[in-house]
DNA sequence: AGCTTAACCTGAGAGC
DNA sequence: TGCTCTCAGGTTAAGC
């Protein structure tokens, strides 16, 4: 469900509340949530009760907390990953279970409030674990910090989001490194996009979303985009990531919602995703009717104007 | 390397 | 009412 906005959205409702937070308690709802943490989930509970959230940072669709170090462990690192429909949401203790409750932090925040830290997930597709870190570095090879960060300006990452490429929102992301992961592939640039390890952040919503702000079909391959096209691709990137995360993020429904359980409104600002038989807005301007078609696309489904996003001649 | 497929899940909506 | 089918904002692993 969520891609980069949505999911800054929830970093960012997060750090306000629970930077300092005492972790008092865990208890895992589903053992299915932590499936990627090998341990299970009673060494889960057990390991982090006690410890303190001292920061919360982001890299393309993943979270990470940072935590305090425990008398005899490492200082690990609490990864989140919200999957197709997974929500953090902050509630008073007495506040009922949610529907789809999966883990549950009892938190003492810094302030002396007493809050819990939900994970709610529809699907499964998404979790949490602990993971420990490794040094993160930028393509020259020279130790760098991690995005979203506030005041500790870590220069390491968790070792399961070390895969992930920087994020356009990163204040170090590098176009030349998205450029040379592009132009000497043949794949259409939308499978490009979605890629994680080539650029992070960018779901079928953005990708679609920006395709069309720059009049590009979702096939045209990686090594046919000149330097300008690339350029403003991810500038086309940028800009509705930035508008969107403005807006609080994307809701077609309760599904996304923020720490505090709103939906965010950048649906309205949709110019092709979900618009399937609708006018191209675009061409409707230019004075030109063209209705948007949907495609399959990878087991799932693309949105494009057929009339300002045309296919390339190269491909027949 | 790059592709396709399946797997992991629940729920909403359409059509019969 | 209920059945079957399709679809949904993601990631990972396996097989060719």
């Amino acid at each position: 469900m969520p891609e980069l906005p949505e999911v800054e959205v929830v970093r960012s409702g997060l750090a306000a509340h629970i930077i300092g937070a005492q972790i008092n308690a865990v208890q895992v709802h589903d053992a299915r949530s932590v499936r990627r943490f090998a341990p299970g989930a009673l060494a889960f509970e057990n390991l982090l009760a006690g410890r303190t959230v001292r920061d919360i940072s982001r890299r393309g669709k993943y979270l990470w907390l940072t935590l305090s170090p425990d008398s005899d462990r490492q200082d690990d690192a609490l990864v989140v990953h919200l999957g197709m429909s997974g929500q953090v949401l902050l509630k008073e203790p007495e506040f009922p279970h949610e529907k789809h409750l999966k883990i549950r932090f009892e938190l003492t925040f810094s302030n002396g409030e007493e809050y819990e830290m939900r994970f709610v997930d529809q699907r499964i597709f998404g979790g949490m674990f602990l993971d420990s870190w490794v040094a993160m570095t930028n393509r020259a090879g020279e130790l760098t910090a991690a995005a979203s960060r506030s005041e500790l300006g870590e220069s390491r990452i968790p070792a399961s989001v070390a895969h992930i490429a920087r994020d356009p929102l990163d204040a170090n992301f590098e176009y030349e490194t998205f450029r040379a992961a592009i132009r000497n592939k043949r794949t259409g640039i939308k499978k490009l996009l979605l890629d994680q390890s080539v650029i992070s952040g960018v779901g079928n919503i953005y990708a679609d979303e920006a395709l069309w702000r720059v009049k590009m079909h979702y096939a045209k391959p990686g090594n046919t985009l000149t330097n300008p096209q690339t350029k403003e691709l991810v500038t086309a990137i940028q800009d509705v990531m930035r508008e969107s995360l403005a807006q609080g993020g994307t809701s077609f429904d309760d599904l996304y919602v923020n720490v505090n359980g709103e939906s965010g409104y950048f649906e309205r600002g949709l110019n092709a995703y979900g618009r399937e038989g609708k006018p191209c807005k675009r061409c409707e301007v230019e004075g030109k009717l063209s209705i948007m078609v949907r495609e399959p696309f990878g087991g799932r489904s693309s949105y494009r104007c057929p009339r300002c996003q045309r296919k390339p001649r190269s491909l027949t």
